[in-house]
DNA sequence: AGACTACTTGCACAGTGTTCAAGTATGAAC
DNA sequence: GTTCATACTTGAACACTGTGCAAGTAGTCT
C-alpha cells in the first residue's frame, strides 16, 4: 500500500475550490497548504510555480462545459448552449476570466471546448478563415460578458478580506460612482432604473447580445454562400473522447 | 514660489508609463518611486494606496478614445469608430484589462465614454433597455477581444522580468501548447495556417466581428421598429466638454 | 521669530512566492 | 532483515511586496 501522499489532481481541486472560495488574490501557497492539511512548499513537487498551479486549475474547469451533439442539433442551437454554458462556467468561477488576462491559460480541457467551438462553426458553412472568426466573435464577447460579474466578485472579496466594515465601504463607493454618474446626462438618466433594471437580469443582456451576435453571423453567412450547401463536413463526430460535466 | 513637489497628475502619469512599459505585475511602489526621484512612500499622500492609483490610472487612458460627432456622422460609422478606438487603447494598455477584471474601474473618464456609447445607441433607434444591452454587448466584445493579446502581453513581460533566457521559455510553451492541440482534428488542422493566418491579422478578427454584430443589432432595430423613426432624439449635442486624444 | 500647513523620508512589519538542505517513509536488492 | 535508493515532506530562510508611522523638512502666515 503506497503512502498517503499528495496528488497533483487533488492539489488542482483544493486549488479551485480556494479560488471558488477566496478569489484570485486570496490564493497562496500556505493557505493551499492548510487546506491540504501539509506545509505549503509540499506543493511545490507536484506542480513546480503557482503560476503552473493556475494553469493547471484554469484548464480543468473547461471540462464542465457540454459538448452539444452536432448531428443531432443545428448550429444555432448548439452555439447558443455553448456560449450559455461557458459564460455559467466563467460566472461559477470568477477567477478563471482575471487569470485569463495574466496567464497563458491553455490545455487539453479548453482545447477540447476550442475544437468543438470550430466544428459549430463549420457545421454552420462558414469555411477558411471565417471559421475561427465567427468562433473567436462569440467567445470574445462571453469572455467580455464575464469580466464586468468577474471584477465585482473580486471587489467585494477584497473588501471581506480588508477588515469588518464592508458594507460600510461598499455603500462609500457606490456613492461615488453614483456621484460621477449624475454628471452624464445618458448615465443619470439610469441611475435609477439601472438597479432593478439591468443588474437584477445580467443574463438578459448576455442573451440580448449573444442573439444579435447569431444573426450577424447568420446574416454574414447567407451572404457569402447564397446557394452551395453541399461541401462544408456537417456531419463530423465530436472530437474529445469524455464529456464529463459534473463539477471536479 | 511652491516648493517642487509631487502632484496626483504627475504620478498617474508616471504609473501609466511605468504600467505601459512593464505591465500590471511590474508597477510596484519602489519602482514608482524611483521614477518618480521621491520615495516609495510619498505616493501613498497623494493617491492613499496602490489600488486606488490603478483606479486613477485606469480611468484615465479612457480620454484617449475620441467621442464621434453624432450630428454629423450616421450611428454605425460612430458605433464602428468608437470601438475600434477602444479597441486600439486596450491595445495600447494592455494592463488596462487585466486590471478590469480585479478593481473596480470607473471614474469621469469612463464616464464620458459611456455616456457617448448610451448616446450612440439611442441615435440608432433603441429605446429603453435595449439601448443598455445593444451597449454593453458591443462594450463586452471589445474588452473580451482585447483580453486575449493582453495576456499574451503579460506572458512575454514576465517571461523577461523572470530572467534571460525568454525566448527559450518560450518556445517550450509555445511547444507544448502545440503538443495539445495536434490531438483534436480541427486544432491540428490549424497549426500550420493559424500563425500566417491569424496571428499576422488579429485586427481582421475584430473587424469581422464587430461588422457582424453591428448587421445583429441592426436587425434587432429593423425588427422592433418597423415603421417609426420619430420619437429617439437623433441630434443630441456631445455629453462632456473636452475630446481630447492625446496620450496622456 | 514662531507656529502651522503641506508634504517627504526611512524604518519597520506582516505577508508573499520560492529555494534548499535536511528529514521521513516506502518498496526493492541482496 | 539490513541496506539503499526513490519519492516525497518539512521548516527555515531569502528576497520582495504593500503599507503604517514617527520623525523630518520646506515653505507660508501671523
Amino acid at each position: 500500500m503506497p503512502r498517503d501522499t499528495l496528488t497533483r489532481e487533488q492539489i488542482v481541486r483544493a486549488a479551485i475550490d480556494l479560488l471558488d472560495d477566496e478569489g484570485l488574490e486570496g490564493l497562496n501557497m500556505r493557505a493551499l497548504g492548510k487546506r491540504l492539511g501539509s506545509a505549503a512548499t509540499a506543493v511545490y513537487w507536484h506542480v513546480g510555480s503557482k503560476d503552473n498551479l493556475i494553469t493547471l486549475a484554469g484548464d480543468e474547469v473547461w471540462h464542465q462545459i457540454a459538448l452539444p451533439d452536432l448531428a443531432t442539433t443545428d448550429w444555432r442551437t448548439a452555439a447558443t448552449r455553448m456560449a450559455t454554458d461557458l459564460y455559467a462556467m466563467l460566472t461559477r468561477h470568477s477567477w478563471l476570466v482575471q487569470a485569463f488576462g495574466s496567464y497563458m491559460i491553455f490545455g487539453p480541457g479548453k482545447a477540447r471546448h476550442d475544437d468543438h467551438g470550430y466544428a459549430i462553426y463549420e457545421a454552420a458553412g462558414f469555411t477558411g478563415a471565417q471559421v475561427d472568426q465567427a468562433a473567436a466573435t462569440v467567445f470574445t464577447f462571453v469572455l467580455g460578458n464575464a469580466l464586468v460579474p468577474a471584477a465585482a466578485a473580486s471587489f467585494t472579496k477584497k473588501l471581506g478580506r480588508d477588515g469588518g466594515n464592508a458594507e460600510a465601504l461598499m455603500q462609500e463607493s457606490m456613492a461615488k460612482a453614483h456621484e460621477i454618474a449624475a454628471q452624464f446626462p445618458r448615465l443619470r438618466a439610469r441611475l435609477d432604473t439601472a438597479v432593478t433594471d439591468y443588474a437584477t437580469a445580467p443574463d438578459n443582456t448576455f442573451q440580448f447580445g449573444l442573439q444579435a451576435i447569431l444573426d450577424g453571423l447568420e446574416a454574414q453567412l447567407s451572404r457569402s454562400t447564397p446557394s452551395d450547401l453541399a461541401s462544408p463536413s456537417a456531419a463530423g463526430g465530436n472530437a474529445s473522447a469524455d464529456t464529463r460535466n459534473g463539477d471536479v
